[in-house]
DNA sequence: CGTGCAGTTGAGCAAATTCAACGCTTGTGG
DNA sequence: CCACAAGCGTTGAATTTGCTCAACTGCACG
């Protein structure tokens, strides 16, 4: 059960990663771990707590995210079977984490791991691997925020996409709500992006969280 | 002239660290490494190139960047002496790194720090802690870009006086097209927010580059 | 069968960009 | 030493973009 999906890397055109690289490291967190399921919209951890696991999403769909400016929500990422979350951490967590939807997630014991780390060096690389990947994922995101509403949307589907190698019919876990914290807009304007793309063809929606891809969308 | 000035913790309500837990990496990396001399505006990687080394500022100011959309740039971070950097890299770099200013900059081969890895657990925790430093900036970064212009400014002109204790002047060292490449905005407005800042006496500036900030704009 | 949440649409507005012009400083060549 | 070009910074006017406020729909759950 603890066998989930590798995630697809999301650089563009770089060398295939030897999956050796990391693997004794991530065989040693699968041993020394267990799932846990939450319901919807469950915390899993909020700022301030102590830091003590590292977190992979074995099903369904986890949110981080901060608030500021007094009221308002940013979502950081979503985080999907395979994923690896709560990294961000020094001692204390900084930010929140939440399932978007019914969810089980594996957690490990930092300590576990640092001990491992000692006499396994293939943690090391495991950990500084899920670390760059974690920080390319911010920067790309940071990139995102400076595109207008619709590239946006594009690209967070193209995101989304991307860990679908086969259909290009996907299928939204979160509302638009989160869509909207997660790209730095309004609800108003995700959903008037999306009829947008769908006036010129680009996507068709069966449902509205059931979105189709036109093939000039795809990169 | 190893002997740089440790960065101050960005992070607000945390704990103070102990020194000692990161210093025995911080002494692996000062005795593993050199510096190297570099003139004004000078590339030190760009991307796709292999990532040998960590590097640290020693003296002068360094700031990376991608390129998005074709022809736009946007500056992730701007490096000053006692800052680490090129961590965001996987084998390759993906970004680029180069000098604000003519700089000095201390590297080591990561396959150094790799080796010393395994036989000190300081470095290890030394390099995943700078590695969580890099992510909370970034995820920082990321806030600051959904704020109104004049907002990214003052928070801009706070993260450069939270570097030096001493003094509410600051000394810019980076023209006015890097300021808004960093906060995502035209020259245009950043130079606006600045005239705006000056006009309700939250800041006087005696030279383009060298800010004074007031008591009320220090959080 | 109503209440509430999620999603969409419209009209007016606020904010930042674009395009353009201009001042200041600096460095270079005559 | 002066003239001039180039880079940096500022300012103005028009335009675009996304936001705010508001209404309305469909759907799910009690």
């Amino acid at each position: 059960m603890a066998r989930a999906a590798r995630a697809a890397s999301k650089s563009k055109g770089q060398k295939r990663r030897r999956p050796s690289a990391a693997l004794s490291g991530v065989q040693s967190f699968d041993r020394l771990g267990s799932p846990t399921s939450y319901p919807r919209n469950k915390k899993i951890y909020k700022p301030g707590e102590l830091a003590e696991y590292l977190y992979r999403v074995e099903a369904g769909c986890v949110r981080t995210y901060s608030e500021f400016n007094g009221s308002r929500r940013h979502i950081h990422a979503f985080y999907y079977p395979g994923d690896y979350f709560g990294l961000e951490a020094n001692e204390h967590h900084n930010i929140a984490a939440e399932t978007v939807m019914p969810s089980s997630v594996f957690r490990v014991k930092r300590t576990a791991l640092a001990a491992q780390a000692t006499r396994d060096s293939g943690v090391v690389r495991f950990l500084l691997h899920i670390g760059s990947l974690e920080l390319q994922r911010t920067q790309n995101h940071s990139l995102r925020l400076l595109n207008g509403a619709q590239m946006r949307i594009v690209d967070f589907l193209r995101e989304i996409t991307a860990r679908k190698p086969s259909a290009r019919e996907i299928d939204l876990p979160m509302p638009r709500s989160d869509v909207a914290d997660y790209l730095g807009l309004t609800t108003e304007s995700v959903s008037r992006a999306l009829t947008q793309l769908k006036k010129v063809s680009a996507i068709s929606m069966s449902t509205s969280r059931r979105i189709t891809m036109r093939d000039a969308l795809l990169s």
